[in-house]
RNA sequence: GCGGGUGUGGCGGAAUUGGUAGACGCGCCAGCCUUAGGAGCUGGUGGGCGAAAGCUCGUGGGGGUUCAAGUCCCUCCACCCGCACCA
């Protein structure tokens, strides 16, 4: 035997072993994974699509760790595991970089892209780097634009002009999803709006699949990212009522979910970016008012119109507008309160049953006429708001022939007798608007469309692509794209007429590269297609999607928008992209994000350099449960990587003990220091599966591996003095803790692993529990007097309910607090406890 | 305002179906080892009372159901996240 004094006094060194096993793992290409199916069951585990910028963060990091943990449990489980790598390398900030230092976008990417690998490689994710791409690359893009056709032609890509969001700062526009509080999603600048011409992708054709398959086909999925989602897509049933303006002759529909209220319209709003409004006014002598108001609202930012507690403002059109139900003319006004990107830009205004509606009739002196009642006395009308139904049991009154009937029902009476005379029919509404792609920038994927003055918009060929970004040197943004500086790129021949024509310089928004990213995946080396069919239906949908939950309703709506869509192109298979997502929480510093304004970032590197890969992410997934915000201690860093130092020196330890050999289990298992063993390691192997399996309960997961290695410090030295099969069951159990580890710490597990003369230990199967171990004879029977533990008695695991009870009360303890008292009722839980309820 | 979530020692967090609250780690205390310790090993560590045995209180507050509640129900409070003039 080894003096084993010295061991304790060696240094774990994470930068001896851990670059040692990253070479083997790249030299041998152990995780690459091939398309051809072998038998075993596939599982496609994905992070989330990083954006190189800088170097990788903890965010990254704790990502990584995440699902390189659930891949390495699938692969030893017997699946085959894809688990990709690759960058979502077009966007905004390396286009700002490139303003700022005049460095092209491309150099600076392909520079983080290196570094942001080169440092994956040092954390040890076991990912499939032969499938790795960027999407800026014309390899990837090229089938970008290939998808834009297909959605092009099939309708679900079109150009129109439209009110859209505006980021001055960045002097692009901004789709719906991107605008946060009126400001730039980006850079935070306020928003204004914009009349341009712009592309969209039809994503409302969507609306009702994205909203039901929610339901039905994503059980996997957080509840809170369900819910967003479907707050997201705002579907309301109600009916669309014509209001008829006689004096112009011209109907204008609008949306209401309350067609039982419409006795109470007292007035009429449209949005000032109706296009109507002026010519709405023409002739009243409201003319100059109305333009007025309306290019004061184009003035303003989306914030200042949505502020909160703004008074309602409004402008009198000069005509009146007839309700439909009751031929009462009613006046007509432009109000900023009214959007024109929801329902038809204009409302019927119901004062009494509005807050809204009652807050501007208040202002502007309008008729406030209740005609909904409560149908109990019990509930109130208030004085000074609108009465807002919260019982359902509401009743019509001042409501002609409906009078009387109940709110409910007569929703669908006034809107089917509106119907029969072809005023109105129900409908159902929708807040998601169409996606809104193009960008007024220079880094981001071509359209591949051209411009032809006899011919239109003509989508290029499909053979003609890619359309290549070209090179330039100004990338200043000029309310233009920087590309339609680039005339050598921009004019070219219709493909069409051959005539001269231009080509789009706007690029597409980036979410659209990162839409289809994990379906390239499947065949990222595919050039002749953007995949082989049944290739990416052998991996899709993704099994279990890891990342941040501020991707809720962008990516996440987008990837599910543009799978259905590719669906029905017959293109692919499924029709979700995401079996199951996990969404993981943040980490924090001192209890707040990290930010280079609060100073309180810490990179990856500076923990890898001092701890090694293994500690950064062993404590990252100790530190709490990994969808919960966690906040980042050094203390705790010091407390993962001292751990990790006894696994690694109990390695050495056991072997250098010279009894036993490998990492088998004995043959016979004889003792109280090998039966304790055996039974914590037994323990730990069937706990650490159970946190694998159910939840991703990685902390409890490492702590079991915690308790086991402390127990196997404890009875060391007896089970080496023992020798034989003590000896042997000391290196089973330490074997079996540097295997349950793997998944968390892969190196220094596969160090350990392979010191005990174990081999590889990611070719080996993940451990089963050996059955036998983990029941013991006896349990620790909790005795109760009216609910109060007053006594723990060792009983035999196998006793009856009475031997039990008998048991508890030939405690002399539970004797004192029984004796003499009358016995109400026993209790007898097996196995675990017994509680005794007396009076007296 | 609407929707969702969280609340447990000095700290991060455990507690599978209601059944020993506080696993594991940090921190702290003590002992051992050592020329030394900011290394390593062992033990202790929720509050109060007590020399101890033990008693008692205790999972944001209040109430309830139950033999038994961190866990179920009602109610209130605090904090966090999402949406927000969506007709």
């Amino acid at each position: 035997m080894a003096d084993t004094s010295e061991i304790q006094h060696l240094k774990y060194d994470p930068s001896q072993i851990e670059p040692k096993w990253q070479q083997i793992w790249r030299d041998e290409k152990t995780w690459h994974v091939s398309n051809k199916p072998d038998g075993r069951p596939s599982s496609y585990v994905l992070e989330m699509l990083p954006y190189p910028s800088g170097e990788p963060h903890m965010g990254h990091m704790k990502v990584y760790s995440v699902g390189d943990a659930l891949a390495h449990y699938r692969r030893r489980n017997g699946m085959r595991v894809l688990h990709p790598m690759g960058y979502d390398s077009f966007g905004l900030p390396a286009e700002n970089f490139a303003i700022k230092t005049g460095r092209p976008p491309r150099e600076s990417t392909e520079d983080a892209i290196a570094e942001f690998r080169r440092q994956f490689e040092t954390w040890g994710v076991s990912i499939d780097w032969d499938r790795e791409f960027g999407t800026h690359q014309p390899t990837y893009y090229r089938w970008t634009q290939w998808i834009f056709l297909k959605l092009f032609e099939a309708g679900l890509a079109y150009q129109k002009e439209a009110a859209v969001n505006w980021c001055p700062n960045d002097q692009t526009v901004l789709a719906n999803e991107q605008v946060v509080d009126g400001h730039c999603e980006r850079c935070g600048h306020a928003v204004e709006i914009k009349q341009l011409k712009q592309w969209f992708f039809k994503i409302t054709d969507y609306a009702d699949r994205l909203l039901n398959d929610m339901g039905s086909e994503l059980e996997g999925w957080p509840q809170n990212v369900k819910t967003m989602q479907k707050n997201w897509i705002g579907r309301s049933e109600g009916a669309e009522v014509i209001f008829s303006c006689h004096s112009i002759d011209t109907s204008y529909p609008v949306f209401t979910t309350r067609p039982d209220t419409l006795f109470g319209a007292t007035f009429f709003v449209m949005s000032p970016e109706h296009p109507d409004v002026t010519r709405i006014a023409e002739g009243t002598g409201q003319e100059e008012a109305v333009r007025d108001y309306v290019n004061a609202s184009a003035q303003k930012t989306k914030e200042e119109r949505g502020a909160d507690d703004k008074e309602k403002t409004g402008v009198y059109l000069g005509r009146t507008i007839t309700n439909p139900v009751n031929g009462e003319e009613i006046p007509m006004y432009v109000a900023d309160y009214v959007l024109m990107e929801y329902g038809t830009g204009a409302i019927m205004a119901v004062p009494a049953h509005d807050q809204r509606d009652y807050e501007f009739a208040k202002k502007f002196e309008i008729e406030i006429r209740q005609v909904i009642a409560p149908a109990s006395d019990e509930v109130e009308v208030p004085a000074d708001a609108a009465y807002v139904s919260s019982t359902g049991s509401d009743v019509l009154i001042n409501s002609g022939e409906f009078t009387g009937e109940s709110s409910v029902e007569a929703k669908a009476k006034v809107t089917n007798w509106l119907k029969e005379s072809g005023r109105g029919e129900s409908t159902v509404n929708y807040k998601l608007r169409d996606w809104l792609i193009s960008r007024q920038r220079y880094w981001g994927c071509p359209i591949p469309v051209v411009h032809c003055e006899k011919c239109g918009i003509v989508p290029v060929p499909e053979a003609a692509l890619p359309i290549e970004l070209p090179e330039i040197s100004d990338y200043l943004p000029k309310g233009k794209s920087p590309l339609a500086a680039a005339t050598d790129w921009v004019e070219v021949h219709c493909p069409e007429c051959k005539g001269p024509a231009e080509r789009e310089t706007d690029t597409m928004d980036t979410f659209v590269d990162s839409s289809w990213y994990f379906m390239r995946y499947t065949d990222a080396k595919n050039d002749r297609e953007p995949w082989h069919r049944a290739v990416l239906n052998e991996w899709m949908p993704v099994d279990n999607y890891i990342g941040g939950v501020e991707h809720a309703i962008l990516h996440l709506m987008y990837a599910r928008f543009f799978t259905k869509a590719l669906h029905d192109l017959g293109l692919v298979g499924a029709t979700e992209p995401f079996k199951n997502l996990f969404t993981q929480g943040m980490i924090t510093r001192d209890g707040a994000k990290m930010s280079k304004s609060r100073g309180n970032v810490i990179s990856p590197r500076s923990y890898v350099e001092r701890y090694g890969a293994d500690t950064a992410r062993a404590y990252i997934l100790f530190i709490g449960p990994p969808d919960q915000d966690a906040d980042w201690a050094d203390e705790g860093v010091e407390g993962v990587h001292r751990f990790l130092a006894r696994l690694w020196r109990l390695g050495l330890e056991v072997d250098s003990a010279g009894a036993g050999s490998g990492v088998d289990a004995p043959a016979t298992v004889a003792g109280d220091s090998a039966n304790a063993v055996m039974r914590k390691a037994n323990w730990a192997i069937d706990k650490v599966t159970a946190d694998m399996e159910g939840r991703f309960a990685f902390n409890t997961a490492i702590a079991a591996v915690m308790e086991l290695v402390n127990e196997l410090y404890k009875q060391k030295d007896a089970l080496v003095s023992e020798g034989g099969d003590s000896a042997q069951a000391l290196r089973f159990a330490t074997a079996a803790a540097a295997s349950l580890l793997f998944p968390f710490a892969p190196h220094v597990s596969a160090e350990v692993y392979e010191v005990l003369g174990g081999g590889r230990v990611w070719e080996t199967e993940w451990p089963k529990a050996d059955e036998s171990f983990l029941k013991s004879d006896e349990i620790t029977l909790v005795v109760q007097v009216n609910g109060k533990v007053r006594d723990k008695i060792s009983a035999a695991a196998d006793a009856t309910q009475d031997e039990l009870l008998d048991l508890a009360k030939s405690s002399e303890k539970i004797a004192g607090y029984v004796d003499g008292k009358e016995m109400i009722k026993e209790i007898v839980v097996p196995g675990k406890l017994v509680n005794l309820v007396v009076k007296g």
